[in-house]
DNA sequence: GAACAGGAGAGTC
DNA sequence: GACTCTCCTGTTC
C-alpha cells in the first residue's frame, strides 16, 4: 500500500503481529505486551462489540472465556515429545531437562499466541469488513471520495463516542488522507487526531493485509464477511428494510440495538431505536435521522407488503412480510 | 413521554 | 416515478 508512515513498523521480536503480517499497525500489536498490557491512546475505550480483538477486556475475554484452550494450553503444556532412544538412555542432567521443558514451554506459547494472533486479526478484518457493508465505502481508504470520509468519520465519531470532527476533514479524500501524518491529524483536532489517525492505521493495516492474503486464502477463516464485502461494492443505493436485515444478520455485532424475535416468521424487535436511527442516518448520510423519520419509513412498507406490524402488536416489534 | 399511524410536500436518483 | 426524508397532527400505550 505504501502510505506513510509506515517506514517505522520494523519487525521486532516483541512484536508478532509483524510476523503475522508486517504492515499490521503498531497500534494493534501492543496486544502480545502481556506484561504491560495498556491501550494505545489512540484505542482508549473502543467498545467490545466493535473491536473485540483490540481492546484489553475483549482480548482476556477471547483468551480466557470464549476459548478455554488457550488457558488450558498455558496451564497445562501439551507432554513433551516422546524420546527418540530407547528407554535405557540415561535421562538428561537436570540443566537439560530444564532446557527442552523450557522449550516446549515456549513452543506451547509460541502456539497460543500464533492463534489468538489470527483470531484477533480476523475479528478486525471482520468488523472492517461489517463497516463497509453498513456505510457502503471500500475497504481500502485509498478508495474513498469526500463523502466515502465523512461518512468513515461519522461512523468513528459515532462508534468511539468522539465530539465531532468531521467538520474538521471535510474536502479531503481517503488519498488526502491517508497521505496525512499523524501531525497532520492533530494539527486538524488536536485532541482526537492521533485517534483518528490510529483508527484509520488499522483500516490501512487491513486492506493491506487484503492484499496479501486474497479471498481463497481465507474462506476458512470468514468467507461470508468476505463476500458480503465483494458482493456489496462498488456501492448500491440501499433500502431501509434491507438495511435493517443487514443488521439483523449481524448479531455479533448489533443485536444489543436490533434482534429477531421469531427469525422464521421474520419478526424483530428495536431494542435501541436512537442507535438503529443514527446507523441509519450514517449508513445515508443524513446526520439528522431519528427514530420519528426512520419509523415513518418502516410504514411507508406497510402499504407495499415490505414490512407489517405482527399480529399482536408490540412497540419497536416489526415483521418481514417475506421473511429471510 | 415515547411510540405509532398516516397525510402531505420536497428532495434525490 | 420510485424511494426516502421531513414535518405535521392526532392517537395509543
Amino acid at each position: 500500500m505504501g502510505s506513510p508512515g509506515r517506514e517505522h513498523m520494523g519487525c521486532t521480536a516483541h512484536s508478532p503481529l509483524y510476523i503475522t503480517h508486517p504492515h499490521i499497525n503498531p497500534r494493534v500489536a501492543w496486544l502480545e505486551e502481556a506484561e504491560d498490557i495498556k491501550p494505545p491512546r489512540g484505542l482508549i475505550g473502543l467498545p467490545e462489540v466493535s473491536w473485540p480483538g483490540i481492546y484489553v477486556p475483549c482480548y482476556d475475554r477471547l483468551v480466557m472465556e470464549e476459548n478455554p484452550w488457550v488457558l488450558g494450553m498455558t496451564e497445562a503444556p501439551a507432554p513433551a515429545a516422546p524420546p527418540s532412544r530407547a528407554p535405557e538412555v540415561s535421562p538428561p542432567a537436570p540443566s537439560q531437562a530444564q532446557d527442552s521443558s523450557s522449550e516446549v514451554e515456549g513452543q506451547v506459547e509460541e502456539r497460543c499466541l500464533e492463534q489468538v494472533r489470527t483470531m484477533v486479526v480476523g475479528e478486525v478484518l471482520k468488523d472492517v469488513d461489517t463497516a463497509c457493508k453498513l456505510l457502503n465505502i471500500a475497504p481500502d481508504p485509498l478508495d474513498w471520495s469526500c463523502a466515502h470520509v465523512q461518512k468513515w468519520l461519522l461512523w468513528t465519531e459515532h462508534l468511539y463516542k468522539l465530539p465531532q470532527v468531521s467538520t474538521m476533514f471535510q474536502e479531503l479524500t481517503g488519498r488526502d488522507l491517508c497521505s496525512m501524518t499523524e501531525a497532520h491529524f492533530r494539527q486538524h483536532s488536536l485532541q482526537f487526531g492521533d485517534v483518528l489517525y490510529a483508527h484509520l492505521d488499522i483500516w490501512r493495516s487491513a486492506a493491506a493485509m487484503k492484499e496479501r492474503c486474497p479471498p481463497e486464502d481465507r474462506k476458512s477463516a470468514d468467507d461470508d464477511s468476505w463476500s458480503d464485502v465483494m458482493c456489496n461494492y462498488p456501492s448500491q443505493p440501499i433500502h431501509l428494510w434491507q438495511f435493517l436485515q443487514e443488521l439483523l444478520l449481524k448479531p455479533h455485532n448489533y443485536s444489543r440495538c436490533i434482534r429477531w424475535l421469531n427469525k422464521e416468521k421474520g419478526i424483530f424487535k428495536i431494542e435501541d431505536s436512537a442507535h438503529v436511527a443514527r446507523l441509519w442516518g450514517i449508513r445515508k448520510n443524513r446526520p439528522a435521522m431519528n427514530y420519528d423519520k426512520l419509523s415513518r419509513s418502516i410504514r411507508q412498507y406497510y402499504k407495499k407488503g415490505i414490512i407489517r406490524k405482527p399480529d399482536v402488536s408490540r412497540r419497536l416489534v416489526y415483521q418481514f412480510v417475506n421473511p429471510v
